[in-house]
DNA sequence: CAATATTAATAGATTTTATCGATTGTAAAT
DNA sequence: ATTTACAATCGATAAAATCTATTAATATTG
């Protein structure tokens, strides 16, 4: 059987056309060197060395042998590098998940960010709901997720990065801006514009509002966010909207408003998730971290 | 230290993504295989396959380093089938030196007729004088030499080929063009065109004829065969051409005619050299065959 | 021409490695 | 709770790699 350690031998009496200083060059005894140029012609059977005890030089074979075992020894010493270096941070591609009500929001400055950090990093990012993103993540498309926490998932890593405030978004024709504070308990049997189903926004939001189903009235089902604000500025219903998600545009533009609650915590919780015991835990706290202050 | 060995063993639980089957796929048993990635991830310090005892699925890293792991495989395939092919005849490049006296009349016809039985047979050709040549040989930039035997050289192996007759030429003013049968006692005190010194058809051909450097009077020494029959055509001398050499063309063209001796054995012997031992003997007698066959 | 030096191959001994079968430990499925 | 499936691990053994020393063959030197 051909071995990587016979292809060595052979290209070091390549290099000196002497079996003893090639013996030293990959520090064994000649004897060894010997005996495993032999096995490798007699594996390959083929001469690759003419030697007498005065002069060593390769047959024409040996010298297109040994032009592919330099080759083949090259990209073992690359695969060996690409190995250690896959180590370090921010080397080595990730395929990141993330959920449509965060991405358009948060992406552009994190990878803004990243580029910045790290020129040659390779970041690839696929747009999903939370449930098609774990499978991938357990299936191994994907490395790590950005979504809203806590999700149901076993085997899994949650990193919290950031909260995400929940806010009242309504036409400013809506009864509702009148009040001057604003408290979840005065949701019930308000006409809601939500998400369709699937997006975790639209369980994570009526918990943070301690709402159910049942309190009140579903209007519209959109497929996106942009879709949301929509039909809120035309009074179909109102929303609960991350803040994230709201930006002066939005407000400038539209017939809509905004309010904060008058209670704490109504908020969502954005961070990564990444497959336990994975060996890219550090990278990926790294990447939180940066994810964190490209928001500021 | 990496091995071969480790890098099939990833290749294949990479496509079997189960360790006994990966391990049956390469006829070893599965704490062998199993001890193998480890020592491979040991080795490049990374972590390739995440594994629990009931899924089994590369890191990324673990995917990249496959990849390469069978471009080294499939490379290290491709240099043993190299060698496997390169015991076949006309299947490795081959270089070959021959004499200036030789070449032009014998190359052509070779060459058609290797292109012919042999169309992907690399035939590199390097024109020199018989010492040079040889020089070649022994240095292993040559493979093999088409010269005129015997030729006297260290641990060669000698292959006679065919006998090129030598003939002598003259101009038709030449006295010597009287004469009904030619003797190579005649030739004793005409004067001569010969080759300048280095060729071996200069010594080849005054010993066929038994003529000494004293016997005769040198005119003229020239660098090609070709200007020696123009100079045997303007009357400078005689000279003693191999029958290769004379072509109709030539006859017709100039002012010159050819004799043959009326003696036996007045001719160059043509053949092969390559080193004592060589792996490609059969090969260069092959070669011998083609050659002899292609001028007839 | 004998003596010495050089060099690759070989022999014999020893250490190291590879491999196997059997067992263990741990999830998942029944 | 039991069984099944799977990778890791252990201990024993077979295989190999490697070393030192020697041999054989050839150059070089005195």
């Amino acid at each position: 059987m051909t071995t990587l350690k016979q292809l060595k031998y052979l290209c070091s009496v390549a290099d000196h056309l002497h079996f003893g200083h090639a013996a030293q060059a990959c520090f064994v005894s000649q004897s060894t060197l010997s005996t495993g140029i032999a096995e490798l012609e007699k594996s390959l059977g083929v001469e690759l060395i003419e030697r007498t005890n005065k002069k060593v030089h390769l047959t024409r074979t040996g010298i297109h042998i040994t032009q592919k075992a330099r080759t083949v020894l090259a990209q073992v010493d690359d695969l060996v590098y690409l190995a250690k270096t896959a180590q370090t941070p921010f080397s080595m591609e990730m395929h990141m998940g993330i959920i449509p009500t965060v991405a358009p929001y948060v992406l552009p400055q994190v990878i803004n960010e990243i580029q910045c950090e790290h020129p040659d990093f390779k970041l690839f990012v696929r747009e999903d709901l939370s449930r098609h993103l774990v499978d991938q993540l357990h299936s191994g498309e994907l490395d790590v997720l950005l979504l809203a926490l806590p999700y149901p998932a076993e085997d899994v890593t949650q990193h919290h990065i950031f909260n995400d405030e929940l806010v009242l978004a309504y036409s400013k024709q809506n009864q509702i801006s009148q009040k001057d504070k604003l408290f979840t308990s005065d949701l019930r049997h308000l006409d809601f514009v939500l998400l369709e189903d699937g997006h975790c926004l639209r369980e994570h939001s009526m918990d943070a509002c301690k709402i159910k189903q049942h309190d009140i009235f579903i209007r519209y089902e959109a497929t996106s966010l942009n879709t949301v604000i929509q039909m809120v500025a035309n009074d179909i219903g109102v929303s609960i909207l991350p803040k994230l998600a709201i930006d002066q545009q939005t407000l400038d533009d539209a017939n809509i408003a905004v309010k904060a609650f008058d209670e704490e915590n109504i908020h969502r919780a954005i961070g990564l998730m990444w497959r336990k015991n994975s060996s890219r835990e550090k990278e990926f706290e790294l990447l939180a971290n940066l994810i964190k202050y490209s928001l500021v």
